[in-house]
DNA sequence: CAAAACCCCGGTGGAGAACCGGGGTATACT
DNA sequence: AGTATACCCCGGTTCTCCACCGGGGTTTTG
């Protein structure tokens, strides 16, 4: 199961986001960007995706940037995916029309797996993500230690 | 999660081998590719790859075909899956070396959500799909009496 | 030997992923 | 009002790879 590009840097900018959330100021594109190592012009594409989706909010001109639009515990992974990759991502029936019997089980089976992984990123929000990064940090100090 | 073309191709044919399997004859690729309207050429290819990936076998020349390499309860979609997309299906890990922790994290979410598929998949064999197609067919006609 | 059917290898066209450029519009600050 | 900043919008490019095909070779049967 492929992890894209956008999916990825979607939720790299999202963590960062959520880093910041508690400040209440808004993260320019640039800074994400630079921070996460993100091509800025294409981080500007996705941001404007997660906007149009209702994810982030946006704030233009000078000290300018984007929040989340809501608690980062009230975005599961699920939904940014959707955002980000389309609808489609959950539910690509309406292009495939199975022909037979057998298309149609076969297609049955791949919703149920389709299904099992959606299960599982939508049970986990943005504050789980950033929570394990926490204690993948403070181990790593515990390992200096 | 997409269905791709190779696979769904891929799973038809075997099925047309597994509902073909108690004759013990060989199945020619132009004989599948027109029960389920594959093209047949294409057809060739995918079935190449499950000639080497241990999952048909094949007799050449006149009255040739391919036949399941093992019976239909022991050869379950996971593995198909695998074969056709190629390992990296499952462990891409290799080519994508998260460079910060936000990534790795992400990373392991993704894998989490990738196994909970392939579980899925792995549970179902294709007597499992023949079975399923076989009560699919005894509703329809159910429904015609 | 001839026909049938798999085998092998390489190729093409088109879609879409990943990314970028240019110009416009909104906002804060002086 | 003017200027700088930063998002907004739209369209474009390059490259990869998916879906599929063509041509010629090899094996097997009758």
């Amino acid at each position: 199961m492929e992890l894209s590009c956008k999916t990825e840097y979607a939720l790299l900018a999202l963590l960062e986001l959520t880093n910041h959330y508690s400040s209440g100021e808004p993260l320019q594109i640039r800074q994400i960007a630079a921070e996460q190592n993100i091509p800025d012009r294409y981080l500007e594409q996705l941001l404007a995706t997660l906007r149009r989706g209702g994810l982030v909010r946006s704030q233009r001109g000078a000290k300018g940037g984007y929040v989340l639009a809501r608690e980062p515990w009230k975005i599961n992974v699920l939904e940014v995916v959707n955002c980000i990759e389309g609808q489609d991502a959950q539910a690509t029936d309406a292009g495939r029309e199975a022909k037979t019997v057998e298309g149609m089980v076969i297609w049955e089976v791949w919703q149920e797996a389709g299904q099992a992984a959606d299960s599982v990123l939508q049970r986990q929000t943005l504050q789980d993500l950033a929570d394990k990064r926490e204690s993948r940090c403070r181990l790593d100090i515990m390992y200096y230690i």
